[in-house]
DNA sequence: CGGATTTGACCAGCGC
DNA sequence: GCGCTGGTCAAATCCG
C-alpha cells in the first residue's frame, strides 16, 4: 500500500502527503532541491509543497493552465515547440526559397500532429469534465444513500418508540388484569381473560400473561385459536417472568411479569413480543459461529437432547438492553451444519452488516407474529406460500408450526447449490422476481415496508444483494443484481404480491437471512468485524 | 484489571 | 410428585 501512494497518483490529498512523507521517491521521480529541504516539509509549507508537486501529475495542473488551459501535461511541451516552428516556418517561408520538399512534409506532419494533439485535447478536456461530473454525481449519489440510511435509522427508532407507547396501554391493562386474576385465583376461580380478546397480533400475545396454574394452559388451548403456539407462548412468558437478575433492565423480555411494575413497562412488553418468534438458519460453516455483524456475547451452554454437540446461547452486546439472543449449534446429523437461532429485534441501530441479518430475522419474526399469523392454520398457510414463493426451496425457507415457537428455517446447505440455479430462475415467480431484485418497486410501496416493521428492510436488501453475490450457498446469481433485466411489469407484480401479501414479506425475510447467513467466511470484510470479531470467532464452541 | 467465557446450579414447563 | 429438558443465572475462571 505504501507503494500504491506513489505509483498511482490519486487525487486523495491524503495518499499525497503520504507519498512525499516517505521522502523517498519511490518510482524514481527526483524531487526537485526544495523538496529536499526541510522546511517544506514542515507545517502547512509541507502540505501546500506536495500538492504542488503531485498535481503536477495529476490532470489538474495549475502550470499547464497557466500556459495554454490543456490538461495534459505530456503533450504541452511538444505542443509549444510546434507552434515555434510553425511562426519560424511562416516567416521564412518567403525568405528561403530553397527549402526543400522533405522540410515542406515535415511541416505538414508537423500540422496533422497538431490538429491531433488538439483533437486529443479537445477530448482529453471533455473527459476530464465528464469525470468531473461523474465524480460529482458519485459524492451525491452517496451523500444521498447517507441521508437516507440515517433517515431509515431515525424512522426505525420513531417507529419502535411508537410501538412501545401503544403496547404501553396495553401492558398496563395486563397488569390490573393480572393482578385481578390472581386475586380471584386465590379465592379458587378462574376467570376468563379478557385480554384475550385483543386479537392475534403478536403485540396482543404479548398480553397473553397468566399465572403460573398448572391447568390454565389447557384452558388457554380452549380460548385460543391457535393452540400450540399461544401455549408455547404463554408457557414462555411464564418462564420469561420468573427472572430476576440485576441484569433486568438489559434483557427486558424476560422479566415480563416483574417489569410490568417497573420503570421500564415499554421496553419490556415490545421486547416479549419481538421474542416470541424465531429465525433459524443453518449454514454450513467451519466457524464456530457464522457471522452476522452483531456482537454477541455468550451466556450459557447446554446440552440438548438428541444430539451431542451442545448448544450454545449468545446475546447481543451491542447496546445496553437487547433483547435479541441467539442459540448456535451443530446440526446433530452433519456437523458442519452449523444451525443459529435468532431471536428478538434489536432495539439500537446496527451497522450495515448487522442490519442486514437482524432486520430480516426481525422482520421475519414480526410477520410470524402479526395478524396473519395468529394461529396454526395461519402457520400452515404461510408454510405453503413459501413453498410456493420459494419453490426451489424446499431446503431453503420453511416455517415451521411444529416448533415451540413460530420459526422461519432457512437452509442453505444445499449440496449442489450451481445445480439448483437454473431450476430456481425457471420457477421464479414474480414474487421471486422481487427478491431477486426488490429494491425500486418493492421498497417503494408503503406497505411493504410497514408490514416488515424494519425501516431499516432496504440496508437489509441491498446488504442482502450484495451479499449474494460473494455467497456460493445461495441460488441466486449475480447477474441479477447487475443486470435489471426483470420488468416493470414484473416489478410492479411483485409490488402488487406484497401488497396483497403480507405473508410474502416473512418469506423474502428469510430467504434474505439466508443469504446472509449463508456461513459468511470471513469476518474481516464486516464493517464491525472489528468488535464482532471477538465474540463471533470463539474457538470454545465445543461442537467444532 | 476489566471483559468475555465457562460451567454448575437453579427454575419452570411438561410428560408420565 | 418426580424426572427430564430447555433456558438462564452467576460465580469462577480465562484472557488480552
Amino acid at each position: 500500500m505504501d507503494k500504491g501512494w506513489g505509483l498511482t497518483l490519486e487525487n486523495s490529498s491524503s495518499d499525497k502527503v503520504g507519498f512525499f512523507k516517505n521522502k523517498q521517491p519511490i518510482f524514481g521521480f527526483n524531487l526537485s532541491p526544495r523538496f529536499n529541504t526541510g522546511e517544506m516539509f514542515s507545517g502547512s509549507d509541507e502540505k501546500r509543497g506536495v500538492v504542488n508537486e503531485v498535481d503536477f501529475f495529476s490532470e489538474k495542473k495549475p502550470i499547464v493552465k497557466k500556459e495554454n488551459s490543456q490538461g495534459d501535461n505530456s503533450i504541452r511541451p511538444e505542443f509549444v515547440v510546434n507552434t515555434g516552428l510553425q511562426l519560424v516556418t511562416a516567416n521564412a517561408g518567403s525568405d528561403q526559397s530553397t527549402v526543400d520538399d522533405g522540410i515542406s512534409s515535415e511541416l505538414l506532419e508537423d500540422k496533422r500532429a497538431k490538429i491531433q494533439l488538439a483533437q486529443l485535447q479537445v477530448e482529453l478536456q471533455r473527459m476530464n469534465s465528464e469525470n468531473q461530473r461523474l465524480k460529482g454525481m458519485l459524492t451525491q449519489v452517496s451523500n444521498s444513500y447517507s441521508a437516507l440510511q440515517m433517515h431509515l435509522v431515525t424512522l426505525m427508532q420513531q417507529q419502535q418508540q411508537l410501538i412501545s407507547r401503544t403496547e404501553t396501554t396495553n401492558a398496563h391493562e395486563v397488569v390490573e388484569a393480572k393482578s385481578e386474576e390472581k386475586k380471584q385465583e386465590k379465592e379458587g376461580t378462574i376467570v376468563p381473560r379478557q385480554f384475550m380478546e385483543l386479537g392475534p397480533s403478536g403485540a396482543k400475545a404479548d398480553t397473553m400473561e397468566e399465572p403460573s396454574n398448572s391447568h390454565s394452559s389447557s384452558e388457554e388451548r380452549t380460548l385460543s385459536g391457535s393452540p400450540r403456539n399461544n401455549m408455547e407462548l404463554v408457557s414462555r412468558d411464564k418462564r420469561i417472568g420468573r427472572e430476576e437478575s440485576p441484569e433486568s433492565e438489559s434483557w427486558a423480555p424476560n422479566k415480563a411479569p416483574k417489569l410490568m411494575n417497573s420503570s421500564k413497562p415499554v421496553e419490556q412488553s415490545t421486547e416479549a413480543t419481538m421474542r416470541k418468534a424465531r429465525v433459524s438458519v443453518r449454514a454450513r460453516s467451519e466457524a464456530p459461529m457464522i457471522s452476522d455483524g452483531c456482537q454477541w456475547r455468550k451466556y450459557g451452554q447446554k446440552m440438548a437432547k438428541g444430539n451431542p454437540c451442545p448448544r450454545a446461547y449468545y446475546r447481543c452486546t451491542m447496546a445496553v438492553g437487547c433483547p435479541v439472543r441467539k442459540q448456535v449449534q451443530r446440526c446433530a446429523e452433519d456437523r458442519t451444519v452449523l444451525i443459529t437461532t435468532y431471536e428478538g429485534t434489536h432495539n439500537h441501530p446496527l451497522p450495515p452488516a448487522a442490519m442486514a441479518m437482524a432486520s430480516t430475522t426481525s422482520a421475519a419474526a414480526n410477520m410470524l407474529l402479526s395478524g396473519s399469523m395468529p394461529s396454526a392454520d395461519g402457520l400452515m398457510n404461510t408454510n405453503f406460500l413459501a413453498r410456493a414463493m420459494l419453490p426451489c426451496s424446499s431446503n431453503m425457507a420453511t416455517i415451521s408450526a411444529s416448533a415451540p415457537f413460530p420459526t422461519v428455517t432457512l437452509d442453505l446447505t444445499a449440496q449442489n447449490p450451481n445445480a439448483a440455479l437454473p431450476n430456481y430462475h425457471q420457477r421464479m415467480n414474480p414474487a421471486n422476481a422481487q427478491f431477486q431484485f426488490p429494491l425500486p418497486a418493492g421498497l417503494n410501496h408503503p406497505n411493504f415496508v410497514s408490514s416488515m416493521s424494519a425501516p431499516q428492510m432496504p440496508q437489509a436488501l441491498g446488504q442482502a444483494l450484495y451479499n449474494q453475490s460473494k455467497f456460493s450457498g445461495l441460488q441466486v446469481s449475480q447477474e441479477n443484481i447487475h443486470h435489471p433485466s426483470i420488468s416493470h411489469d414484473t416489478l410492479s407484480a411483485a409490488t402488487a404480491a406484497i401488497t396483497n401479501d403480507p405473508n410474502f414479506t416473512a418469506v423474502l425475510a428469510a430467504a434474505i437471512s439466508s443469504i446472509i447467513g449463508g456461513s459468511h467466511p470471513n469476518n474481516g470484510n464486516s464493517p464491525v468485524s472489528g468488535t464482532s470479531g471477538n465474540n463471533n470467532n470463539t474457538s470454545s464452541f465445543p461442537g467444532n
